[in-house]
RNA sequence: GCCGCGUUGGUCAAGGGGUUAAGACGCCUCCCUUUCACGGAGGAAUCACGGGUUCGAAUCCCGUACGUGGUACCA
């Protein structure tokens, strides 16, 4: 039995969203399941429109994740190269189309750009908006097919600009199994002769895609449902150059759907959600897209959530480490159908792993939010201590800067408004006595504050509850956080005075 | 237009001939808590439509509708 391989190929020119990542999610959950390895082969193909440090942001991307291929395209395998620009420059392709040329299942076309143009036009009917470079009209442009052996060898000869194409053969059945979708059958005729080598001697990605997976060994292939209609090609490669029986398995993802209809990177700017993994600037536009790496989501619930996006145990489990999803990833649970992204959900998940996680896990990302806030967190224990008394109000990590802030900072702007309606002048007095009496505190912890709190209320006949509020509008500056006494308990004796004191000043 | 793929509450979904059609998110009500959350108890809400097959269909078959993708020297 040969062993598992499978292989994600991202083009690096779009950065890597959420159908992206989910698609190498399951590549590698798929992989790692089976105990095999899992791959990433880079799609360069076009090079006008690669993009500078392009690649190098999908690997970033995968290490954030925690789905890290076990072979680096960047230093090689043992099937290498994994760009397809370095493949390219081998003059593979080239090869394996004159192959395809000599066979007879492929051939020259010398059709200028324009010359396309034109019989898109002269084909287009209401009937046919798109025509396509088929059988029915392959005689009637500039091919090997329809010219001459002579003439074709005279353009060639001449150095006459031509790709390569394939020549779909008329009334056959292509059929093979989707390790999701089961039988999937195509009609070669309905199919258009794909261009399998460019101009510029770069393969298209159907000559890539078999190439690259046969020299590559891949056993498995994971792809979006957009390539199902290509899918026919790819077959028929495999049967012309390798034999079917060294075909990969195919799986082909649903779609993931934004708020109306397909996800697109709009739908994050127009609802307010991240749509790629971490930021992304637009080569082309230089606009900067927000990722949920940035955005404040942990790892752990990305790829949590992904990977519920179209697949479920069974079980009414909905929270998975990378652990557990590895050992219970089953391709037969994987959905058929496309899924709509809700950011609600996302946010759910998100706030469960907040939860779930110790606080020390939490402690970087949180030490490095507060830094960015020009605040310095040296006492470590301190750190750890707040952050487990917040968590479970923090849905994603920026939250944790207003939820805890004021274990750090005196807080600047009181929310007066929530007190003052009920505001006299017992209160008042109240405050500035109690204020005074804490000095004499000596056991600075929750329940001596809180029971000498009530005391001194009752004592002057107040309600300890109708104090509270204020209590923690002074200490806090808001209608947020942990119960008040805890508060007090961790910030000190002198900074509780302090606040209470500063607030006075504002209330009288 | 043609071809492919899909369709269980608003969303993710379990269920694959007989179920009161799970569960989760979100929403609403209540409890806990004199903050905000967490937690707990409830509630509203679903098998796209039409035909078959069958004693019986969300489940099987066929149509239709809708959605989505492809129809590029893009991937």
């Amino acid at each position: 039995m040969s062993k598992v391989r499978v292989r994600f190929a991202p083009s690096p020119t779009g950065g890597l969203h959420l159908g992206g990542v989910r698609t190498v999610l399951y590549n590698y959950l798929f992989a790692k399941n089976k105990g095999g390895q899992f791959i990433v082969r880079i799609e360069d193909t076009d090079q006008t429109r690669f993009v500078e440090g392009a690649e190098q942001y999908i690997f970033d991307c995968l290490k954030w994740c925690g789905i890290e291929p076990d072979e680096s395209p960047i230093h090689g395998g043992d099937f290498g190269p994994y760009r397809q620009s370095e493949r390219k420059a081998q003059g593979l392709y080239q090869q394996y189309a004159d192959q395809l040329i000599q066979q007879g299942n492929a051939y020259y076309a010398f059709d200028t750009p324009e010359e396309l143009e034109k019989m898109r036009n002269d084909f287009k009917s209401a009937e046919n908006p798109s025509p396509q470079y088929d059988l029915h009209i392959r005689m009637k442009m500039k091919n090997s097919l329809s010219l001459s052996q002579e003439e074709t060898e005279a353009l060639l000869a001449a150095g006459t600009k031509h790709v390569i194409r394939i020549k779909m053969p008329e009334n056959e059945t292509v059929s093979f199994t989707d390790m999701i979708r089961g039988e999937i059958k195509n009609e070669t005729s309905l199919v258009d002769d794909k261009v399998l080598l460019k101009a510029d001697g770069m393969p298209t990605y159907h000559l890539a895609v078999v190439i690259d997976d046969y020299l590559m060994q891949i056993t498995h292939a994971f792809r979006g449902e957009e390539w199902l209609p290509s899918a026919p090609v790819h077959v028929l490669l495999w049967n012309y150059l390798f034999g079917l029986d060294k075909m990969p398995e195919w799986a082909h993802l649903p779609l993931i759907l934004g708020p109306s209809g397909k996800l697109s990177k709009r739908d994050g700017a127009k609802y307010g959600f991240p749509v790629f993994a971490m930021n992304w600037t637009d080569p082309k536009t230089n606009e900067l897209t927000e990722g949920f790496k940035e955005k404040g989501f942990l790892p752990e619930a990305f790829i949590n959530l992904l990977a519920l996006l179209g697949w479920n145990a069974g079980t009414e489990q909905e929270l998975f480490s990378k652990e557990e999803l590895i050992a219970l990833f089953n391709i037969d649970r994987v959905h058929s159908g496309g899924a709509k992204f809700d950011y609600e959900k996302a946010k759910w998940f998100n706030q469960e792993w907040i939860k779930k996680l110790p606080a020390e896990n939490l402690v970087p990302k949180i030490k490095a939010l507060y830094n960015a806030k020009g605040i310095t967190v040296s006492d470590s224990n301190y750190f750890e201590k707040v952050i487990e008394l917040v968590k479970e109000r923090c849905t994603l990590i920026p939250d944790f800067y207003e939820q805890s802030n004021f274990f750090f900072n005196t807080p600047e702007n009181l929310d007066l408004d929530a007190v003052k309606p009920k505001w006299n002048g017992d209160k008042q007095s109240f405050f500035s006595e109690w204020a005074l009496a804490l000095q004499d505190i000596s056991n600075w912890d929750i329940t001596t504050l809180e029971e000498n709190f009530k005391a001194a209320a009752t004592a002057k006949n107040i309600k300890p509850g109708e104090l509270q509020l204020p209590l923690r509008i002074m200490l806090v500056g808001g209608k947020f956080g942990p119960p008040v006494f805890v508060i007090a308990a961790m910030i000190g004796k002198e900074e509780t005075i302090k606040r209470i004191i500063n607030a006075l000043s504002q209330l009288a």
